[in-house]
RNA sequence: GCGCCUGUAGCUCAGUUGGAUUAGAGCGUUUGCUUGCGGAGCAAAAGGCCAGGGGUUCGAAUCCCUUCAGGCGCACCA
């Protein structure tokens, strides 16, 4: 909001310290951060560190702290403020420069309240931004570790849009695999022709023959002869069907489409649930032709090396990049047998990304296990002369498990992302039975949805993507404290207020003596549209996790302590509109978390 | 063996990319606050050798080295 005039001043401090003999200074660059509150607010630097310390660098015997505190004394002296700065002054070694308080807080609030639902929207660029995730394997079911994914991904990719990248969903399904063809065996032999009703019922049976399945093929502890050959027997079978599967059967084909059908329809209901909508939808099965042609051409461009029939495809990735020491290893791309790797479709699919979409920056939702797989990948993009490689990057998260271990699908230990969500629904129900009876019926569905689906996507997000998460049911679906439905209230007492003040003022003027809730609030609306940015190019919707608890914080003391409606006429118009402004700034917030903004809970 | 990630209050986690007397939240514990805009809330107390040890710096939870503890990868799984 001040960058112009912020270098008009950062210039002054320059030529002041140079006068002042500090060696180089006039090459010195200026950093401002925001000032702790002090009844005033606006920016600071600690340019004067730098100066001393190289002052004594320079050979000048000098106390660092001291000199410095001097140098700011020195240099606030000379600095000649542009219009919209009240004073500067230097407090210790930093030299802070104050904004006129009043103007400031009526433009922060009225860029919130203008801006509406685009307040906080960097500007459009030019850059093309996919982000793929939503990767379960097909013949499972959707456990909260893919719940994890499906919001870190559909936050990112809406923090990127808001942040003004032109952004694109992808998902891509792994449907085929030697899991999903255990899948097929088992449905064929055991169950063939049978299908429960309902949506998730068919999804979750899928997971149930699946840990059957993986039961009768795993070697069992003292097997008997006889258990041994049966379960030799049915794994011959299951190759076999692997086989037909390869050729083409029809037969197995269509049994395969079928149980795939099964499980995509449920991936598609849960994804709307959460309100995602995936623009482009990519099949593992559907890059196996073509990811053998991505192998001929590394061959021919002598990239990779064909060890065929002995051996398999590879890239000796250090090699070709001229490192001498082992970072990325080899990689192999093809099979002995001619068949294709996880690696040789992600080529192809990044291959296609670039082409087809014209994706200049690619990221990839995908589990911290991957790191290599996607280091390996993105080198040989690079080999390939794709430019696009270097700004592929690898989101990495740490993956959700169980108090009492690691989920696992052949186990049947999984936590379902549909019975977590059932749960949550029921929960925040019973809640408001307790504290809002007066809610109307026709409502209470939807808020119960809204509620408690964001409580789960707000725990999902609110712990650093690199760190696991060990889930528990309270933990995850709470609404006390640092959770959503805390922002959410704070969203819902701002329109409680607004509702009852009738119209909002169009202007109105904020006086000097701002209570110090009220600044608070204006400093933490100012700063949203850089934490958008932010957010988005680290990669961290945590950050906007913490922002939007920071800032229905700072309303609920608000709330609590400072009359709105109550005020005297002048000063209620201000509040009013200051209310607003936080009302669309959780709003907006909120939205790039994936979690609605109710107006009543 | 090599590489990557993690270690902050009893528990679960933040910490604005090296800066502002005293390192912050939530849960839990203790104590207050509803004739007041919605108590899914607010205010306050207690609780810390930022895993240990070295270093760089005017200044370190943050950067470097090292030790310890946990997790995960490392050529024909996905």
């Amino acid at each position: 909001m001040f960058e112009q005039d912020l270098e008009l001043i950062s210039t002054q401090v320059r030529s002041a310290l140079a006068e002042l003999g500090v060696p180089g200074a006039d090459q010195t660059e200026i950093k401002w951060t925001q000032t702790p509150f002090a009844g005033q607010w606006g920016l600071g630097t600690n340019a004067c560190f730098q100066a001393a310390a190289a002052e004594a660098r320079g050979g000048k015997k000098v106390n660092v702290p001291q000199r410095a505190q001097e140098l700011a004394r020195l240099v606030a002296d000379r600095v000649v403020l542009p219009a919209g700065f009240t004073r500067v002054v230097s407090d210790k070694a930093y030299v802070n420069a104050y904004f006129d308080t009043s103007a400031y807080a009526g433009r922060v609030v009225s860029a919130a309240i203008d801006g509406g639902p685009d307040f906080g929207r960097g500007p459009t660029r030019t850059e093309r931004v996919m982000v793929e995730y939503a990767q379960p394997n097909t013949h499972h079911s959707f456990h909260i570790g893919h719940a994890r994914n499906a919001i870190l991904g559909e936050s990112l990719a809406r923090l990127f849009e808001f942040a003004g990248y032109t952004t694109l969903r992808a998902a891509y399904p792994g449907d085929i695999g030697l899991g999903v063809i255990t899948v097929v065996w088992a449905y064929n032999k055991f169950y063939k022709g049978q299908e429960p009703a309902g949506l998730h019922e068919r999804g979750q049976w899928l997971l149930k023959i699946y840990a059957e399945a993986t039961a009768l093929l795993t070697e069992k502890e003292g097997e008997s002869a006889e258990d041994k050959a049966r379960r030799e027997a049915y794994d011959a079978e299951r190759r076999e069907i692997y086989k037909r599967w390869d050729a083409g059967d029809a037969e197995i084909r269509a049994l395969w489409e079928t149980t795939r059908a099964w499980s995509l329809d449920e991936l598609n209901a849960i994804l709307a649930d959460l309100d995602i909508h995936i623009d482009f939808w990519f099949y593992e099965s559907e890059e196996d032709e073509p990811s053998k042609a991505v192998v001929d051409k590394l061959i021919a461009s002598g990239i990779a090396e064909d060890q065929r029939p002995e051996g398999p495809v590879i890239v000796k990735i250090d090699e070709k990049l001229g490192l001498t020491k082992d970072k990325y290893g080899v990689a192999v791309v093809l099979r002995s047998d001619g068949t294709t790797l996880y690696l040789t479709k992600d080529l192809s699919l990044a291959q296609k990304k670039f082409t087809e979409h014209h994706v200049d920056q690619s990221i990839y939702v995908v589990d911290f296990r991957q790191s290599l797989h996607f280091q390996q990948a993105f080198k040989i993009l690079e080999l390939m002369g794709y430019k696009q490689a270097e700004k592929c990057y690898h989101l990495s998260y740490g993956f959700v498990t169980l108090p009492e271990g690691a989920m696992s699908a052949r186990r049947g230990t999984v936590v379902l992302y549909k019975d977590v969500a059932d749960e949550a629904v029921r929960r925040v129900h019973a809640t408001i039975a307790e504290k809002n009876p007066d809610l109307p019926q026709a409502d209470r569905d939807r808020v119960a949805r809204e509620i408690g689906l964001g409580a789960l996507c707000y725990a999902l997000l609110g712990v650093d993507n690199v760190k696991g998460i060990t889930f528990e049911w309270d933990a995850a679906l709470s609404m006390d404290g640092k959770s959503a439905p805390y922002i959410q209230n704070g969203h819902v007492r701002a329109n409680s207020i607004l509702k009852k003040a009738g119209e909002l003022p169009t202007n109105a003027a904020f006086g000097d003596d701002l209570n110090p809730l009220e600044v608070a609030l204006i400093e933490l609306i100012a700063n949203f549209p850089r934490t958008v940015q932010q957010a988005a190019e680290d990669h961290k919707p945590l950050l906007m996790a913490t922002y939007a608890y920071d800032l229905a914080k700072a309303f609920h003391s608000f709330y609590h302590e400072v009359p709105v409606n109550q005020a005297e006429p002048q000063i209620r118009a201000a509040r009013l509109r200051l209310t607003a402004a936080v009302r669309q700034t959780l709003a907006n917030a909120l939205r790039l978390l994936v979690v609605k903004a109710p107006d009543v809970m």
